[in-house]
DNA sequence: TTGTGATCATCT
DNA sequence: AGATGATCACAA
């Protein structure tokens, strides 16, 4: 593997180079890019997520957008316990309050991110250590219509309390596979929203996220098992 | 400040 | 144990 790993030009070149990390531990690939392995995730939390993406030619960026423009494609690693089940949700996008009230499912950025995943699992059990975890077999997804439906209905359910101003009400209970919570600095974090009265009244509130239940994505990952139907 | 990459730290 | 709300680092 190049230190500099060039963007590829398809999604075939991407599947290969992400068939060719599965099995590799993340210390070999941090090696391989020159990048130091931290002691441990506490204060590096988007640390394995940037490895995976530059190990496929993504470049870091922070636009909201997929990380492969030209292809459409979002890399999205996972972390898997030793069952292999996702032990944490999906951050999938910010939630922009102050374009709520006109946003649309078709248009969106979380559609536009969710309608063509590579899924890279890896292994994230505490037992294993950080340089150790082996990357495993990625999964090229896009939402079937069912999958599509479920997102759609959650993101409008969530992007109309938002319209109104009710932001605050929104619980992370919410939402059967696409739920929404708290994406900031800290608790303390404010960001401007229109309040959706129609008045020009800004009422500061708590930064959101769309992120992806660990059912949802565990049954993504079981279509690496039954490949054959 | 907002968005990217997420995992951490509690609570139920 | 699983999930929710909180938090960390970095780029533009």
């Amino acid at each position: 593997m190049p230190v500099a790993v060039p963007r590829p030009r398809t999604e075939e070149e991407l599947l290969r180079r992400a068939r060719m990390l599965a099995g590799a531990r993340l210390g070999d690939v941090a090696a391989a890019l020159q990048r130091p392995v931290p002691s441990d995730l506490r204060r590096a939390k988007g640390w394995v997520g940037e490895l995976i993406e530059t190990a496929l030619g993504a470049s870091a960026g922070s636009r909201p957008e997929p990380d492969f423009p030209e292809l459409g494609i979002e890399v999205k690693t996972l972390p898997v316990d030793a069952r292999g089940a996702p032990k944490e949700s999906t951050h999938v996008c910010a939630i922009s309050m102050r374009e709520a009230a006109g946003a649309r499912w078709e248009t969106s950025v979380a559609r536009a991110k969710l309608a063509r995943v590579l899924w890279v699992p890896v292994e994230a059990a505490a037992a294993i250590a950080l340089p150790m975890r082996r990357i495993g077999q990625a999964i090229p997804w896009s939402p079937d219509a069912r999958e599509e439906a479920l997102l759609r209905r959650d993101w409008e359910e969530h992007m109309e309390l938002i319209a109104l101003g009710r932001s605050a009400q929104i619980r992370g209970e919410m939402g059967a596979v696409l739920q929404v919570r708290p994406k900031a600095a800290s608790g303390r974090a404010r960001t401007m929203v229109d309040d959706g009265d129609g008045v020009d009244v800004r009422a500061a509130v708590l930064p959101l996220g769309f992120y992806l239940r660990p059912q949802f994505t565990a049954a993504i990952l079981s279509q690496l098992y039954a490949p054959l139907r």
